[in-house]
DNA sequence: CCGTAATGAGATAGCGCTTTCCCGTATGGT
DNA sequence: ACCATACGGGAAAGCGCTATCTCATTACGG
């Protein structure tokens, strides 16, 4: 392969020196045209740093301004796999809130691993963002816990703020999902509804959210007379899901009425092993899970829930953050049960 | 809320400097000691600044470093919606691989409008970021079409690189997705199994992947001599989805025997409007796609569609855009016809 | 033993910006 | 007419790094 490309010889970027000597006026005046100082400029000079700048194609280095400075224009995101549902939505949320206020988000993956997720925040911390959000899941009693927590610190004694997307992190700001209350509304629904005896596939135990939401279920189930018989502790993916359902399945149903998966995307795997087991979700078994995943509309029979407005989360944890005392709006994330085919009146 | 939380006092990070002072040596010495220099140095000095540095708590200011070396580890990505998952799927390659080189990841959502996209390229231009991948679809005849490329061409020519993913990028790199041959491949297979009247679900007229996967599927069904009976073009998104083939619907499917969508998530879309229409997807009318994103496997009738390795697509587009000098495979990525229950054998 | 070549630490000149600080000039009050 | 005061442009001192250049020290061949 030839490079009989085209013949662009390789520029380096016109620096705002360039551009002042195009306007033929200095440094200082270039740089106060070209952003908003507390200093006034003459209109004509400003028009003609305003012209240079367009001529030559100028682009201010943003690395070179944030050494200035002192400070970016950067949030920095974390989120457990970028390509599940229930991260991109938020991520989405965070993205576009970042927009608004003329930042930029810079993402990475943990890929659930807490080492990883450590190694991340000590590198991105080298940017110097102007936030971190981390909305990868916690673990209960992970080793790399205090590591984290100390890292954060630093950060946030550095200047820079720090917000969690969880329903406890500490002495750190975060935008509360009040996972015990949802799964405990969605278990008395649930009851209303005319079941009794269930079943849970959730994740391995210690990742918080598997726990809270399994714990509120299991206590609205306690006050409405429900049992829970079995419980099973598959990966916390679609995967897992299937998995896990294939398993209670193979153990043998006998008499569980309703399977409650501790999120979305595990619900749908679910129903896909339940249907690939020659049983109809919905009617031979009913499912609900958690989240409120767009997907979940989509699949047969409707998928029974409880709501997060997750992009609204992704939105929240980003004001949470940047807000400088207080004056947001830190109640939980409103929560809400969505009834739909997946989860039938009995009887 | 009263701040009576830590009493942390806002302290600038540590600086190299600080780290040289701390273990007696020059500022030379430490910032060779802490990235690996071409210069060799003593190791009981290295030993001694790795430990001032661990004591300090000292990272590396990224922005510095990028000034410094006039050049920095970020690549920018540019896509439609991050939420949407054909997005999601590639952003999580990109990222991964980012990961494996070191690169860190911004990211940006163009919303599918090309006066934000432009936008977004020039504000990321500022970044200086290695490469910048853009995702979202084109548009043909776009008005903002020469303006972009224009502002691709300046940041090529300073020494960026770019990568498209899409089926004809001008005079840039691209990872080639062959929407046409997909979709003419899985028009064959349909009349295979027995299919001859056809109606599209397809985005609006200029969206090259939605004109390219439209062609190459009527070009299948000439050959095969199926008809394509109906176009509809609403929306590139599951609500487009479904309400294309809503109004398919009430304008009377007559005799149609198989949509398709031009994309899974119309495709899902679709199949919702078909089950609330009273109609059984399958069965009463076929449905196909395009991507074969991970839903599709989930809803049901389980999708047929044409697969596109996704993740691989991102990390694919990566490499591509990294690559010195045309060494990496720019093959067009392999599609793949991925029959399923939505597409029974007719007859 | 001396001269020369490696060796490697330290001083320093940038990198592309922002932001003080310094001044010359215009302004206005008396 | 005169001095205090804005006003606003330009010079220059950083910001936190890297990389070049200097220069003392050591090693070694003849």
């Amino acid at each position: 392969m030839t490079d009989d490309a085209v013949e662009t010889r390789r520029t380096a970027p016109a620096t705002l020196h360039d551009v002042a000597r195009e306007a033929g006026v200095s440094l200082a005046t270039a740089s106060r045209s070209l952003n908003g100082s507390t200093r006034k400029v003459n209109e004509e000079y400003r028009q003609r740093v305003l012209a240079a700048a367009a001529k030559l194609d100028y682009s201010p280095n943003l690395s070179a301004q944030a050494v200035a400075r002192g400070t970016t224009t950067t949030v920095a995101l974390l989120v457990a796999d970028i390509a599940d549902p229930y991260f991109s939505q938020m991520a989405a949320g965070v993205v576009r809130e970042a927009d608004r206020e003329r930042l930029i988000v810079t993402m990475a993956a943990t890929e659930r691993d807490t080492e990883r997720e450590l190694d991340l925040v000590r590198t991105l911390r080298g940017q110097r963002p102007r936030v971190m959000i981390l909305a990868a899941s916690r673990r209960e009693d992970d080793p790399n816990n205090d590591a984290l927590e100390a890292e954060l610190r630093a950060f946030e004694s550095n200047g820079g703020r720090v917000a969690f997307v969880s329903s406890a992190a500490g002495a750190f700001r975060a935008v509360q999902l009040d996972n015990r209350a949802g799964a405990e509304a969605l278990a008395r629904e649930l009851i209303d509804l005319g079941y009794r005896r269930f079943a849970a596939v959730t994740g391995a135990e210690g990742i918080r959210t598997a726990d809270e939401r399994l714990a509120g279920f299991r206590a609205g189930l306690e006050a409405g007379g429900g049992t829970l018989e079995r419980i099973v502790r598959p990966d916390f993916t679609r995967d897992g899901g299937y998995e896990g359902m294939t398993q209670l399945i193979e153990e043998g149903l006998d008499g569980i009425e309703l399977v409650f998966a501790a999120n979305d995307v595990m619900a749908v795997g679910a129903m896909s092993a339940i249907r690939d087991a020659g049983l109809t979700p919905g009617t031979d078994v009913a499912v609900a899970g958690f989240d409120d995943i767009p997907t979940v509309r989509d699949v047969t029979p409707p998928l029974t829930t409880v709501r997060i407005p997750l992009e609204e989360v992704g939105r929240r944890a980003l004001r949470l953050a940047l807000d400088e005392d207080g004056a947001v709006d830190d109640a939980p994330v409103h929560t809400e049960v969505v009834l739909r085919d997946s989860t039938p009146r009995r009887g």
